[in-house]
DNA sequence: GCACTACCTTGATATGAATCAAAGCTATAA
DNA sequence: TTATAGCTTTGATTCATATCAAGGTAGTGC
């Protein structure tokens, strides 16, 4: 069967909707992390009239670039993507990563601009939601309308805990502070808390988290000495996760 | 003139509501900075009605702290306050400053409960926006929804620029990063954007940039030898405005 | 299969900021 | 006014991480 692409100019790739991807919100696997639980089953029927699902992203395509024109954040459906700023001397910092079940490009609403850039870490699937239309229909449900400002609320705690992570923690903390925060994530999914693949190199890990490629590097072959992690290239596992904790020294 | 005083018992004290506290929206100077601009001007009186005006609090004490029910927003009238986290082991990480016309506490509504304290660094007087109400408002007036839509994604791109920051740039990129930032503010307010007194320590400025005293000390010291600034204690006068961007390297 | 490129690891050295230490300054209270 | 506590500055030393350098590994396309 064949799939009709439509080539972007920039070198992403956006497949045309087809009911290849016509997934509703009712019955994805993903709803209790995305959507609004209290929401009325008529109500997500409605959110999903607005909801688009044609953006299958091949690896390494942008979503969108810094200071592209905002219409729309997105659901992760499947894979993941980086969130990226380029600062004014050309370098990257990368700031954030994007599972399934999370939403990204929220950081677009103040001016209508996208403050970052999102590229997709491997081939990802999206819904794409016009703001627009989110901002209709969250005057007429009060329960939808305040998801988004809870959803926006946990993006600026998430940033204040990665702000901490930077002025206060060394290098191991850091990078066990992501490898934990990797694995609650997983969980929430019902994957595996302890062994998962990474799907970012580890030049993104250490210009998230502020460090080096080499420090990033060194930091893992120090854990796997220690034998609190297995690591073999994106391949991790952890093997005492209360080390890490211990690590990461998260309460 | 007698202000009733109610002692809430940590020391903060609230004043309760009284004709001296008596600004409205439409009239405040700062609205500009802090209203959604496309109001009408009976919207603005609705909004005026659930926003309470009894909150000077003097230097020192908290607005909230860290684990207290979220209930509200606030604007800041006038005075400054930190926003700051504890860390496990007990350390501060100050996130954010806020200056009149800005708005305080959104971190606190994705769980119902306040993610940092906020303190007053000089006695300041406070809008109080509860938040039930505001959503309330939100859903009738699609133009205030925008507006919070907009100033919570506006606090979430100020937090990336101060991730970059922090993992980026060194410690006099730093400090006048953070410089330039109060000196905008300033002018926004239409106040010296050269000349002003900064109303948080050397310990806070240290720790919202990730350095200690002694580095925000030095920064300071070097800045004035390249006279860049003149430094008198915490009152600032940016001497060579175009030197202090080089340093930030900001465009 | 081979070559190419991007990614990862490890080691040696350099350096910016932290830490340790002490003294000067400011503001507040007695 | 002096005492007191907190804030700020400056200097000497240490240390974690960056930088520089080089070799190893994995994935990709021809």
């Amino acid at each position: 069967m064949s799939i009709p692409i439509i080539n972007t100019g920039d070198g992403s790739n956006l497949v045309a909707c087809t009911h290849d991807y016509q997934v509703k919100c009712g019955n994805c696997r993903l709803n209790s992390l995305c959507l609004p639980l209290a929401l009325e089953s008529e109500d997500i029927e409605q959110l999903d009239s607005i909801i688009q699902r044609s953006k299958p992203l091949q690896k390494s395509n942008h979503l969108y670039r810094e200071g592209d024109e905002f219409q729309s954040v997105f659901a992760v459906r499947s894979g993941t993507l980086k969130a990226y700023k380029t600062t004014d001397d050309g370098r990257e910092q990368v700031t954030g990563f994007y599972f399934p079940g999370e939403i990204v490009g929220m950081d677009g609403i103040s001016n209508n601009t996208h403050a970052s850039s999102a590229k997709a870490l491997e081939t990802s699937a999206l819904c794409e939601i016009p703001f627009a239309s989110l901002e209709r229909l969250s005057t007429l449900m009060p329960s939808l309308q305040r998801h988004f400002f809870q959803l926006m609320s946990r993006e600026i705690t998430a940033d204040q805990q990665l702000i901490t992570l930077l002025s206060k923690n060394s290098a191991d903390e850091r990078v066990a502070a992501l490898l934990l925060s990797i694995s609650t994530r997983n969980s929430r999914r019902k994957l595996s808390a302890t062994a998962f693949r990474l799907p970012m190199s580890r030049v993104d890990i250490g210009n998230y988290l502020g460090l080096t490629v080499e420090t990033v590097s060194r930091v893992f072959s120090r854990m796997q000495k220690m034998e609190v992690l297995h690591v073999d290239n994106k391949e991790i596992e952890i093997l005492d996760i209360e080390g890490l904790r211990g690590v990461a020294d998260i309460g």
